[in-house]
DNA sequence: CACGGAATGGACTTTGCGGTCCCAATCTCC
DNA sequence: GGAGATTGGGACCGCAAAGTCCATTCCGTG
């Protein structure tokens, strides 16, 4: 968006492996320090200090903090759809939301239910003051939705869900349990209440099941 | 909490009702700026200019910015929990609760979506940085919550909800799906996420309805 | 109506932090 | 092996925003 590249002679900037590196070990500490601080309350010199560089070198891969700042969006996002991915595209059964479920409690127990969703976090700092990261962000809760929505589709196929689920919108609610719970859990630091949201949007999706099984949630 | 009023002699500062209005108008201010903005992007000058006052006078009323902070959590939750009463403490039918859902649903829709719960918003972004803030967030949310759940009881009392059902998780669940619902439509800058959230749980509540009404959510 | 404390305006100080710059070290390719 | 690039260290700058201070005005009370 800032270089026009028109046809410059051969103006792209050769990037070394030690580069990409450095890079990285950026984003990892901006990754880490601004998931427990939030981003607003994390300093460029916090990031140099956790990441071993120096203030050029974060200015060497970003042009200032908002665009680091996107660039932790994109490869929070991108981790967090790899992980999902793991947990989500084989779903076929409800036990399998349940076990995807269970992940996720124990994740978030372990911090004592502190510090919420990487991306929802983000989310609500970041959509009132970067247009850009919010319909990153927008975006890929919509992934993330789609990988659940595949995996109800595809239970729907198989005919475990009855004709009539939506699995759009059974998406849309797990996500909104998922995100409530991790909101309330970061409030109340305790992991309880996300548990009782997901289990609520699971017993919904329950309730389109064709065979009703009773098994407990865990 | 901070002055020990033990037997000091007279040093309780008295008030005037100027004062009063004066920092009535500081948090009206701080409110409005830091619902739209978020707490960590407003700055003391712009409620300084907002609220027509001076320094002098944030510092008067105020320890300091987080002590202003402290001050509107407590201010927006008083806020939140009256409003919420309106609607909630003469609730007996699952009606009600939709007429409920409706209200939350056409105010948040003026704004597109936009800004998300006053509460909310303060909990993602104060929990991990303001323990005194994050506590009595929690605790807003529970007498909200208890609210709610009041409401399900009386309904559970007469009749309308079947025995087995839980006043307080369903109240838990239906509050994190209207926060994550808050969420994802502010990060979509469109209420539909947040409707399809709040339906969920009112189907999951009306699961637990003794004579299943089948009337439309809307 | 005078006195004292509260309320107010706004200039001033301090500081934390984003952002710049320059020089040195290291790499790459001919 | 040397020219020209990239990578790197870190001092420094500038500004915006938090926080201080004091002179002045307002107002209730004896």
């Amino acid at each position: 968006m800032a270089d026009e590249q028109v046809a410059a002679p051969t103006k792209q900037r050769r990037i070394s492996q030690r580069g990409i590196a450095t890079r990285e070990r950026i984003l990892e500490a901006a990754n880490r320090l601004m998931f427990v601080r939030g981003v607003n309350a994390t300093t460029l010199d916090d990031i140099r200090e956790a990441s071993q560089t120096s203030k050029s070198q974060l200015y060497h891969h970003f042009a200032d903090k908002q665009e680091l700042v996107r660039a932790l969006v994109k490869y929070r996002g991108a981790l967090v759809l790899q992980r999902e991915r793991g947990g989500l595209e084989r779903l076929r059964s409800f036990s399998g939301l349940v076990r995807w479920r269970n992940a996720l409690v124990q994740a978030n127990s372990l911090n004592n239910g502190k510090y919420g969703c990487g991306l929802g976090s983000m989310a609500v700092e970041l959509s009132d003051q970067d247009e850009q990261a919010r319909s990153m962000l927008s975006e890929t809760f919509a992934a993330w939705e789609k990988l659940i929505s595949d995996g109800l589709h595809r239970m729907r196929d198989s005919g475990a869900l009855r004709q009539d689920a939506d699995p759009e919108k059974l998406a849309t609610g797990l996500m909104a349990a998922l995100q409530g719970g991790y909101l309330l859990a970061n409030a109340a630091h305790d992991v309880a209440p996300m548990e009782v949201a997901l289990d609520m949007a699971l017993d919904h999706i329950k309730s389109f099941l064709t065979e009703p099984a009773g098994e407990p949630t865990r």
